[in-house]
DNA sequence: CGGCGGCATTGATCCTTGTCAATGACATCG
DNA sequence: CGATGTCATTGACAAGGATCAATGCCGCCG
């Protein structure tokens, strides 16, 4: 369901989040090149919870997450399903190069982003190295990502997990658009956030409560929150972490 | 502490896993290159414990691990540590094309490695763009083993984690040089163990040893374990994670 | 308007796990 | 050889979280 192609100028403008992979990658390349690219991609608004890509399925396209959030949800032969990743604005999705994918895209949230046709894109990739060791370390980059959610997860208590997502967030939502506010959106409901977390809504709930409490945030409703101590937060995800010696 | 410069023949039988990334990319090269790329090549060997990589230091080597286990270390500045991943035989370590590591890389056994000019590799790759694209998918299948490692943390019980980690591992290690042998090597102390898979060793032990009860893996040794039941062994790596609907 | 369903929250109870403490096996060292 | 240190294991207990059940809030729809 491409929804409109809007010029390439306006795409462009899009684009601009002041750091994201895709404007990097657009200024490493050749003017006519990214105007061809840009010619190329295809902006899709997606609505709240749809599946933009199945487990095990090849894509055809590559895509750039402009707005909303996606999650990636690793699915087990047996029905059994886990959210293993956020995509938010800048990330790319689509594997480039290889197989199907292994996770579905489920939009957490309405969304927007913008569309390459797959192979195109790997050839742009391929005729301009620059560009593909862009996205090289952008995969480094994912790694680490990869692994920061995993130092997230492995905290002990609820509450420090919950606080460490927070404060990745907060750092996150540093670079979006608006300006300095303290207000953070959560994406997720609080079934989905507790999965992702690993723990239950009651839990997640009573853990909200407790930072509240503390006078660490402020619960604005349950998609928002006012970080009032910044450190606190930082200091209350976690506590133990401690590899003996 | 380059152990010996060894000759490139040797070092090509060493390099056979079978299945290695470093055998993709040699096979992906020309044979001279193989050869040039193996002349700067050096073996090391490195003792239990050793610390091979500190965290935000810029590597000058590439290095491929040969034999045995080494760990990511993720620091932070407050001295809590936390292993977010492990290296065993075909990993990769050393950031290309890119600043300082973020992780301290220790030696959790003997090990054996096989250690690269960071500069002459990563011309090597920029001269190959084949050897780069093998590369850069190597990379996406990287972030799918850290989302693994997610969901495996994820696991809510310690006795489903530590059969998510049996899981892997028994998984990885038909791919290793003995032949159909059921006896999985653990290679890491009760107490990193307990400490990766976010638990503390009394809580590990306990697990080990219902599991035993249940007859699907027989403890050898606190290091070795014999993996009876392929089958319900996945079954007890996950009661929950439904993520409901 | 009033009933219905989904979601967040709260309370009560039980199970899992962390914590503290003790034991035994084993290796190292004086 | 006996002392010491390290590690795995086991037991007893307390804390954290899961589970079950109930309530309140809100939007949707007849």
């Amino acid at each position: 369901m491409p929804e409109q192609i809007t010029t390439a100028r306006a795409l462009k403008a899009a684009v601009s989040h002041g750091n994201g992979l895709l404007e990097k990658l657009l200024e490493s390349l050749q003017p006519d090149v990214t105007e061809r690219l840009l010619s190329h991609a295809t902006l899709h608004d997606v609505a709240l919870g749809v599946t933009l890509l199945e487990r095990g399925v090849q894509s055809e396209s590559v895509c750039y997450v402009l707005d909303g959030t996606l999650a990636m949800v690793q699915v087990l032969e047996d029905g059994r399903k886990h959210i293993v990743g956020l995509l938010v604005p800048t990330d790319f999705f689509g594997r480039l190069f290889d197989g199907p994918s292994n996770y579905r895209i489920e939009a957490l949230s309405a969304a927007q982003i913008l569309s390459f046709p797959r192979a195109f894109f790997e050839q742009v990739l391929r005729d301009n190295p620059e560009a593909e060791r862009l996205f090289l370390v952008h995969l480094l980059d994912e790694i680490d990502a990869a692994r920061e959610w995993l130092l997230l997860i492995s905290g002990r208590k609820a509450v420090n997990r919950l606080a460490s997502f927070f404060s990745i967030l907060h750092r996150r939502s540093k670079f979006k658009r608006s300006g300095g506010q303290a207000v953070v959106h959560v994406p997720l409901s609080r079934k989905d956030l507790a999965h992702y977390l690993g723990a239950r809504p009651e839990t997640l709930s009573r853990a909200f409560h407790e930072l509240e409490r503390k006078g660490i945030l402020r619960i604005v409703d349950p998609y928002h929150f006012e970080v009032l101590d910044d450190q606190a937060l930082i200091d209350a995800s976690g506590d133990d972490l401690m590899l003996g010696n």
